[in-house]
DNA sequence: CTGAATCCGCTCCGATACTG
DNA sequence: CAGTATCGGAGCGGATTCAG
């Protein structure tokens, strides 16, 4: 039987603070991560294209935010020992299970520009009409 | 309608820099912003009750992502003129299609706890044994 | 080409106080 | 209870430089 416990320890669960979970969760909801996640779906690409890829991303951040989702099994790091280098970047099969829910995200914005956009509009629109 | 393109190099979506789309994708892709829109998968919480279940967010950044989630319409703001005041939220019908995007996001952190200390200890094992 | 480290501006975020 | 405003510190993140 499962006692309620009260040590949030044991909680494996997102919403609560200072656990596994919401460590890991923050590192994924992060917008470069996602973005690089996204990118990878569509297959291996090295360090440059990924720069050019996901665009605005600063080679520091790019390097930082592969570095994390390596660590986390996330993404699997090749180096060719050529020269000059030649390093490439795929998603871990369990990486490959978050791209679905990463793709539904980006799919969802695409999807929902015109809406957002419309509900902007209102939602400041009712601003400036209230503050009068 | 996926349509898969060879070259990723003209990608007309949340890749891209300066768009509407990665403004978008910006809000949503943020701690915060997915821990709420996850919360109130369970349904209206008042804004009470969300601080609580949201643990670790401070009062003004609940507040700061409520309305910027109320103004792009993922989120609907109800007031009841009651006192003291009574105020609910829960998820748009767009908001809802996002939720499931998001509870999958969750889920994995969750099924995947194991794998991904495993993969941390690894990486770090390698690490220390490189630098030597 | 890839990556690590440094500097530093700037934004985020938490704490606090005040309003309705 | 819910929301806004302000202030100050901490950390993000960009530009640059150097190494392999």
């Amino acid at each position: 039987m499962s006692n309620q416990v009260e040590s949030p320890a044991e909680a494996p669960d997102v919403m609560r603070a200072n656990t596994v979970a919401r460590e890991m969760f923050d590192r994924i909801a992060d917008r470069w991560a996602l973005l690089v996640i996204n990118a990878l779906g569509a297959g291996t690409l090295r360090f440059s294209r990924l720069h050019e890829v996901v665009e605005g991303v600063s080679h520091k951040m790019l390097t930082q935010t592969l570095r994390g989702l390596e660590r986390d099994g996330i993404v699997r790091r090749r180096v060719h020992p050529t020269s000059p280098p030649r390093v490439d970047y795929a998603l871990t099969g369990p990486g490959a299970e978050l791209l679905r829910a990463v793709t539904a995200i980006c799919g969802w914005t695409r999807d929902h520009i015109t809406h957002i956009e419309t509900a902007r509009e209102e939602f400041d629109a009712r601003r400036s009409a209230e503050v009068r």
